[in-house]
Order: structure tokens, then sequence, then C-alpha cells
DNA sequence: CTAAAGTACTTGGCCATACATAGTACTTTA
DNA sequence: TAAAGTACTATGTATGGCCAAGTACTTTAG
């Protein structure tokens, strides 16, 4: 049991509603998403943000077209569908409930249940 | 995927924070600790509680005690150890950049990277 | 024209944790 | 002594983040 293990495991879901985010901004592909990522701190790497798109895309909440590079590859800019739209506005009341959980149970020295 | 699937995993590593979190302030045992994060709207039932309780103590982050209660079978109450003090600061350090780093990322409408 | 380097995306397998569910063990009460 | 209540245990499932290769296309260098 390491910290890096729990870092791991508390990154789960948050990834999840972070990237949505960036995408309800507009639209994006996958090395924007990094770079974004990458700037707020919250390090992902390639094998995790592909196949969460892949699965947001399977679901309905996102959808792509192809856009030709003049530097490499074409490339998939994602966009939110209706659904992912509406997901994401749950994800954001289960966050906000979430940190005022955490903020409840740590910061304060005594409960009174 | 479903909300309350989300849901679930978004609350990934954060409970362990949390306990831990509770541990410090006082030695408590596992009914104490369900009302306290029933009280902060983190539900949390006892097939997850109990085990996460014994991870913690096989770690050496937790130590407990039997102590004989008025109304039923003993109960093992806990308290942190040195090892799992350390833990929970670091803890502490990785819930506040994930906070802040999702907060980046949430509360603004455009990035520059 | 071909080989190397760079960019973008894909796939398969591993692991840890939250949860559901069922079960054990002890104590009090009826 | 049987039932109800309290405290803890054990097993199996699902999910998502991560590692590590691998594919495919494009540009650049010799």
């Amino acid at each position: 049991m390491n910290l890096e293990n729990t870092q791991v495991q508390m990154r789960k879901g948050i990834l999840e509603y972070c990237i949505l985010h960036i995408i309800a901004r507009g639209e994006v592909y996958a090395s924007d998403m990094l770079d974004e990522l990458t700037a707020a701190k919250m390090i992902v790497v390639e094998g995790t943000l592909y196949p969460l798109l892949t699965r947001l895309k399977n679901a309905g909440l996102l959808e792509y077209k192809w856009v030709e590079s003049k530097s490499g590859p074409p490339r998939k800019y994602y966009k939110l569908t209706e659904i992912g739209s509406d997901f994401l506005k749950g994800l954001t009341d289960t966050w906000d409930e979430l940190t005022r959980s955490t903020d409840m149970i740590t910061n304060q020295t005594k409960t009174n249940v």
C-alpha cells in the first residue's frame, strides 16, 4: 500500500469529469486535452486518455469528426453530444457534493453526530 | 455508462482519505465512522468499510484494540500508527493538488497552454 | 526513392478498490 | 432457549487507470 497507488485510485472518475469539461469548452483532439491536463498538473498518459475517449464515445456522450492535419496524420476532434452535456451536469453535482462531504470531514476536529 | 457508476469511481481513494482523517481525530470503531460518514453525506456500506479497515491495518497504517461493549459484542477501536499519520499527510497533499487541478480545469472558459 | 523520425490512435492485459451478498460470532432480551 | 441485535469476516464481480506494444499515416533526411 503506497501513496502512488492511492493517487491513482483518487483519480478515478475525476479524470472523466475533467475531460468532459475540456471538451465542453470547444472541439479538441487528444493532444489538446493532454496539454491542458498537464498544464493543470493533472498528469495523464495516452494509454489512459484514448480508451477513455472511446468509452465516452461508445456511450453516446461524445462524437467526433476527422480533421486533416498539416503536420501528421488526421485527428479526431471531439465535441459533446446532448447526452454528454446532461451527463456532465450530473457529474458536476456529484463532484460538488463529494468535495463538500470531504471538506466537512477533513476540516473539523470533532463531530456531533 | 451511467452516473451511478461514475459516482462509485469518484469515491475511490477518497474514502480511504476520509477514514484516515476520522481516525486521526481519536479512537473510533466502525459504527462511529459510518455515522460520521453518513452525517457528511458520504454514503458507505459495511461491506466497503470493514475490508478497507483491514487493508489499512495490514499495511501498518492502523492499529486497534478490543474494547468490551455494554450492548453487544466487543468492538475494535482503531487509531493511527506513525506510518498512518505520515501516509495521511501525503494523502492530504494529493487531495489538495487534485482539487486544485480540477478547479483549474472546471472554472475557466479558455486555457492558454 | 527509401529509411528514419514524428504524430495520432489502438489494443490487450494487469491491478486495486468499492460494492453486493452471505455468513460467523457474540450478547442481550423475550 | 429461541430471536433479535450488534460487530465483524469472506467471497466474488465490475470498473477504470495504467503499462506496454503495436498500427497507420506523414514529413524529413540521405
